[in-house]
RNA sequence: GAUUCUGUAGCUCAGCUGGUAGAGCAGUACACUUUUAAUGUACGGGUCCUGGGUUCGAAUCCCAGCGGGAUCACCA
């Protein structure tokens, strides 16, 4: 238990003051609520007389007593409204106590109310609720931040004392929804995003499925797991990463679409784009190829702007990014061209040094061909793609699960959509050759043994499934933090998750943490 | 991981070259029956992130640590 501080300690009294009082702090029973605050503000009209028996619930954010009557606003999951309370409408008889003890005395802000009555507009014409009866619904025993906000008559909205902490809006996500509307908005603009998608593939017809999350062996993209230990089985398991060889594994059992989204797991640094668990949507559909999966990423993306923004069009910081299709398209080489003016798709490895040189952008001594180019691009190009446009045909070594091209040496079928300067999708003609797949696993094995802590391991398994046969197939992997952050116009992926991973806060040593360290 | 900014009341913040901690909102008390950042009067509220050091004296200066933000690097 922490310690109290004054106002804490004070609504910790008026519980006890309530209960003597006779009202339940905690009631048990159901409250019926007839409408939201927004349903009321949109649609009421004095002249229609409607609304004239309504049911609200929610917390109480300011009040205002004015002696024998008061104005209160509520907020419930819509949003605000103002309550008139009169003293002798809600304690009609000769007890006035709910009015002068339970309402000015024992209830504080943020605690949660249920009121009976009928709208009116005030005489300043604020659409309100005339309350005939107060139920006492629940009690806050902290104090909320208090948040205050004026309109001027062009309807500019000027905010006092705004919670804006970072440290204390994400630890404590559940204050900042109360106190911050937009916050509320944006998470509501991500799960319709999810469902605009979810929406598209099953009416496409594809099945949405489920994978293993503990896997042993992990695999589908290059990054160092999360380690965990099974006690009955006594072995060790590793937190997905991706889930593309599972879903391909099930393209192999005969469905021809299918669909997951799924929480993936990475362990590495963490920053405004990476937080250590994230959701991808990775699709895989047999008998197409990365062409058609292109013209599929253009509808889908294009109708979940229209869907969340009733407009093709999304302002992203200082940016209007148009979704509208068709997007532009640019091999690599062609993209390396565009913005640096020189073409590489013929040169060797000692050529395009002698072209980052040139082009001012610093190499590991390390890197191969591959690495160039893709260093090329990433210093090049890609912070400058704003409006969203596919870059094609990517170079082997980079892309161990991917069909190589199909008329290009050396090159795959694999196209990322770049947007606002960032990657949010990748995708390709999935190699269904196990043969050749075994090799480029084996590639990937003399890159770990050099070093490279990213490599993917080889799962005998995965192969066993290509040998008995995968249908040409396309595959996708979108990123729905990051496609989140652009329909959202959020500036760090903390704004798009409930709750960002963070470092723990100082707080007293419960008995689960001591278990867990016990464990140890 | 590097650089940089930052941590003071429930919230938002001031606190200068070191001298016993301040404002607004919130809280408490009183007044007020259509107000709206309601108003008026009075009052209470602090581990100045933590631990060292310098000093007669530290929120302030120095060192170390912890948390957070931003930028950069790797990655979705």
């Amino acid at each position: 238990m922490h310690h109290l501080s004054e106002q804490e300690q004070i609504r910790r009294n008026k519980l006890v003051e309530l209960e003597k009082a006779g009202v339940q702090p905690y009631p048990s029973e159901l409250f019926d609520v007839t409408f939201y605050a927004q349903e009321i503000l949109d649609n009421y009209h004095p002249e229609l007389n409607n609304f004239q028996e309504v049911s609200l619930a929610g917390r109480l954010m300011s009040v205002r007593v004015k002696g024998k009557a008061s104005f209160a606003e509520l907020q419930d999951a819509s949003g605000r409204i103002q309550l008139y309370i009169n003293r002798d409408e809600i304690c009609p008889g000769e007890d006035k106590e709910l009015y002068n003890t339970v309402f000015k005395k024992l209830i504080d802000l943020g605690d949660f109310v249920g009121v009976k009555g009928h709208v009116f507009k005030t005489m300043v014409g604020e659409t309100s609720i005339h309350v005939k009866e107060l139920t006492f619904l629940s009690k806050s025993l902290r104090p909320l931040p208090v948040v205050k906000e004026t309109v001027d008559e062009q309807g500019n909205k000027t905010t006092y004392d705004a919670f804006t902490d970072p440290e204390q809006r994400y630890r404590q996500r559940y204050v900042d929804l109360v106190v911050n509307p937009h916050v509320r908005e944006a998470f509501i603009k991500r799960t319709q995003l999810v469902q605009a998608m979810r929406n598209y593939l099953n009416d496409k017809g594809y099945l949405e499925v489920e994978t293993p999350i503990l896997q042993p062996l992990y695999g589908g993209a290059s990054a160092r797991p999360f380690k965990t230990h099974h006690n009955t089985l006594d072995m060790t398991l590793y937190l997905r990463i991706a889930n593309e060889l599972y879903l391909k594994r099930l393209i192999v059992g005969g469905f021809d679409g299918v669909y997951e989204f799924s929480k993936d797991f990475r362990n590495e640094g963490m920053s405004r784009f990476h937080n250590p668990e994230f959701t991808q949507m990775e699709l895989y559909v047999a008998y197409k190829d990365y062409y058609w999966m292109m013209d599929l990423v253009e509808e889908m993306v294009e109708r979940v702007a229209l869907q969340l923004h009733g407009k093709t069009e999304v302002q992203v910081g200082d940016n209007l990014i148009n979704f509208q299709r068709p997007w532009q398209r640019f091999t690599m080489f062609e993209a390396i061209q565009h913005f640096s003016g020189v073409d590489i798709s013929e040169m060797d490895e000692a050529a395009l040094r002698e072209t980052a040189k040139t082009l001012h952008v610093p190499l590991d001594p390390s890197m191969g061909k591959a690495k160039i180019i893709d260093e090329l691009f990433g210093e090049l190009c890609e912070g400058k793609l704003i409006q969203p446009t596919f870059i094609t045909d990517y170079p082997v070594e980079m892309s161990p699960l991917a069909k190589k091209h199909r008329s290009k040496p050396g090159m795959v079928e694999r196209f990322e959509a770049i947007c606002n300067g960032k990657e949010i999708c990748n995708a390709f003609s999935e190699l269904n050759d196990p043969i050749d797949q075994r090799m480029r696993f084996e590639e990937q094995l003399e890159l770990a043994k050099r070093g490279d802590t990213e490599a993917m391991v080889l799962d005998e398994d995965f192969l066993r499934a290509l040998e008995y046969g995968m249908p040409p197939t396309a595959g996708l992997g979108i990123g729905i933090d990051r496609l989140s952050m652009i329909m959202t116009n959020s500036n760090s992926i903390q704004d798009v998750l409930f709750f960002p991973q963070m470092k723990p806060e100082k707080l007293e040593t419960t008995k689960a943490d001591k278990d867990a360290a016990g464990e140890e």
